[in-house]
DNA sequence: CCCATACATTGATGTATATCAATATCAGGG
DNA sequence: CCCTGATATTGATATACATCAATGTATGGG
């Protein structure tokens, strides 16, 4: 550690760092974390890709497993992941469950970038 | 899977997609889940977060081990993988290493986002 | 009511990863 | 040349995760 003479004790937060937080903070950091571990996996960015390229902007698990060569436990824990991350919504409509993009999720966590 | 009724064979690359492709392919998806992969760790993103946030654009290793609260060898191996993943820059100079983000790197993995 | 279909959940398993302790490398100073 | 300090690498370990097989749940049709 390079030891630089310390002018003021600097308790943070102190007069001149008007609004910006200075560096991510713990809590703030695992929070984001969770979204890039969603997309942090070539099946979940084929998913979203599969979903968003639709006609409809949605898709059912049925028309997912195939394109994706897996099964369909693991298409559905996929799908799981990237609703719990806030990225897709899921509405069940008969037997059917559909699965579409939520809205400005994507633009939103390319922001997240942005203000690191 | 729901069976709908098939026109024509449609081989793919047929004759009205001209560039936009359809879907993301298996390896693409993987290319890009590496760089996701680097950022799916609240560490990671709290390393970016600092060397951002620094006046000089950059940090060593000593500076940054302790506002994780990691050991040297962990940070460093973070280090790697950010620098691995394309998002950071490593400059050694004498007995230092230096960091620093890679210029549009965050901008162009937003980007990744947003062409899915 | 029973059956078939679509999807979810559970249990098991192999692989990846985060972390640390110990050690190696490497540059600068005496 | 050795010694110190900064960083990287290696080995070990515990945890997380991706995947599948088997099973559970629920919906619609006969």
């Amino acid at each position: 550690m390079k030891l630089l003479p310390v002018l003021e004790p600097a308790t943070d937060e102190s007069c001149c760092t008007p609004a910006g937080p200075p560096a991510l903070g713990p809590e703030e950091a695992q929070q984001r974390a969770l979204v890039f571990k969603a997309l942090a996996d070539p099946n979940r960015l084929r998913l979203l890709s599969i979903v968003k390229a639709g006609e409809s902007g949605e898709a059912c698990v049925c028309d997912l497993t195939e394109p994706l060569d897996l099964g369909q436990p693991t298409v559905s824990h996929h799908l799981k992941v990237l609703v719990e991350a806030g990225l897709l919504h899921r509405e069940k409509r008969g037997t059917w469950a559909y699965y579409s993009l939520v809205p400005g999720a994507l633009e939103q966590t390319a922001g997240l970038l942005a203000t690191l």
